[in-house]
DNA sequence: GAAACTTGTCGAAGCGCTTCGATTGAGGAA
DNA sequence: TTCCTCAATCGAAGCGCTTCGACAAGTTTC
């Protein structure tokens, strides 16, 4: 249990176990088969000592870091708390193949991937928040660096890309409006910047949200300051006087639109129905608590990483895994 | 810059420059002297074959890793946007030392800390919400990994913290509201929960808040849930007929005292005052924009990063830091 | 003009691990 | 019994890097 002094290597656990340091290793791996008692002589010299691997040196012989990186945008608009919950789901998946995360952020673009697969500091990457248009999935290809995306490039062949089902999120929208009676709904939709940069993901929620026959449904961009949200509901429910339904694609938006509609006298879950998608605390801190369909950050890191584990031991995975959509009804 | 097969060795860059590999690895860490045309050549050939060192061997022959890791809380009533504000920050920091963040989360535990150090695989730690009794202190003092905590246990003795003045902040609060004029103040604080987990923190708040003198102050910790938090503010309005100021520390509470406040017609900014301790974006996504003490997420990972390297440096670094509070008026 | 340093460079010895034969006994097949 | 196979183990050769001691050429110093 307690380290002897500085360092417990191979050879120790070798020597107490009264083998060769390879036996060890074959023990420790698998890879060789060896004798019942030879191993449980073995696992109780490295419990005795509390022999953990060099990484380093492991790495080195094995050309196998047991290490994947995850980038993360640090942004605007991007949601902060659903980043940490994708990182924490990664890490933790992660762990159950005894691998570790290294965190990037994107700052460091296709030089940082460079880098990171240069020096075989990892096995694989993790990329968060890809655009449409996205440098470092340029620069992925180039490196052969193993690789699971979340989101989807312009260009996916070859990649290996997780996402939500968007479009089947803005449908389920329209459905559970629909089937709350509304004949006449709306989305209130990302900001403005963010269907200029990644029109892949805010443009599949308006077309899974029109796609159900039978419903009058716009979509609008949702400003960014709470007053202006506030006067986009006011005018949105001028122009629509028939309006019923709404679903809202927009976290920090929630609160206000719900002030908005208070004030114009609708009785949310009553004579008005709305609808969010995103994370439960969004939909579950305003009054009334809102049906949601929520982005299962911890869901799409989970698959990520268990593609990414896939690819690494030489197994193939699909190209595009879309995870479906979960309505929560509160 | 393209790479030619698989991995580039220093042997490569060393036979390009025409030197010794030892050589390019004196040049790469500037620990001898090198002539300046050697060393030109020798760079050289390092961009030419855009050469980064293994990071095992690195590791394995110099006892350095590169990499730092970071345990992170993922609890309940963590507010993650604070948390991932830090993440980024850190990565930054570390990065502008060429180091690299390696990510663990706190359901590892001590045991986690064992792994990593015992593999080598990180050369330090930080430490995040860092609890009064937290198991992982113990470890780490055993392990004698370099470490960095945020917040302080109960005895941090040999130990380096760094965290936000508290109690300056708490202050912060009170001599805002006396500046407006405000004779009779309250601070509505974190959850039970928050109090009982880890007094330190909040109860530095407090003592802060009530140090000043001639102030009739209160505190009170603050439900979770929005309809109980209207009612709490609704009490102690009726309770305390002058009050005129108030100060929130309990970022999920904000949006609802604000219309709490609206509703008993108190004017904010104009006849009642209103302080936030929390991140910004709370404090300008309600109407009207509050003051606000921010927790300065980004400063404090600096700075435990920057303990951090200093202490693997070999240099002495202050046991504890704490950080001034900035009041942002808006 | 010899002794004593400096400066710039090289070669070799590991760092701790994995992995590839090679080796040794047993057990089976012939 | 002899030969072959197979399971269990060992020893040695690296993986790519850092670092230590040497050493050849200057530079000083007396």
């Amino acid at each position: 249990m307690a380290a002897p002094g500085r360092g417990v290597t191979i050879a120790d656990v070798a020597a107490r176990a009264g083998v060769a340091a390879s036996t060890v290793s074959y023990v420790l791996s698998g890879k060789r088969s060896i004798s019942p008692e030879t191993a449980d002589r073995v696992m109780q010299a490295v419990a005795d000592l509390g022999y953990h691997p060099h990484a380093g040196a492991r790495s080195l012989a094995s050309r196998r870091a047991g290490v994947i990186a995850m980038m993360f945008p640090i942004r605007d608009g991007m949601h902060l708390p659903v980043l940490m919950q994708f990182a924490a789901g990664a890490v933790a998946e992660a762990r159950r193949h005894d691998q570790d995360v290294l965190l990037m952020t994107a700052d460091e673009g296709p030089a940082g991937l460079a880098r990171v697969a240069a020096s075989a500091m990892v096995d694989g990457l993790i990329l968060m928040d890809v655009e449409v248009r996205d440098p470092r999935v340029e620069a992925l290809r180039r490196l052969g660096l193993p690789s699971v995306l979340i989101g989807f490039p312009a260009d996916s062949a070859g990649l290996t890309c997780v996402d939500l089902d968007f479009t089947a999120a803005g449908r389920a929208c329209a459905d559970y409006l629909a089937e709350r009676g509304c004949g006449e709904i709306a989305l209130l939709g990302a900001s403005e910047a963010v269907y200029e940069r990644r029109t892949g993901f805010a443009e599949r929620v308006r077309e899974g949200f029109l796609s159900r026959p039978g419903l009058r449904a716009e979509v609008r961009p949702c400003p960014n300051f709470p007053m202006e949200v506030q006067r986009a509901v006011k005018e949105l429910l001028a122009a629509r006087p028939d309006l019923t339904g709404l679903a809202v694609h927009n976290e920090p938006a929630v609160g206000h639109v719900m002030h908005a509609l208070a004030d114009a006298g609708k009785r949310v879950g009553e004579d008005f129905h709305v609808v969010v998608i995103g994370p439960d605390e969004v939909a579950e801190r305003v009054h009334p608590q809102l049906p949601s369909v929520l982005v299962p950050a911890e869901t799409l890191a989970q698959t990520a990483v268990r593609h990414l584990m896939r690819k690494l031991d030489g197994f193939d995975v699909p190209d595009s895994t879309l995870v479906e959509p979960q309505l929560t009804i509160r």
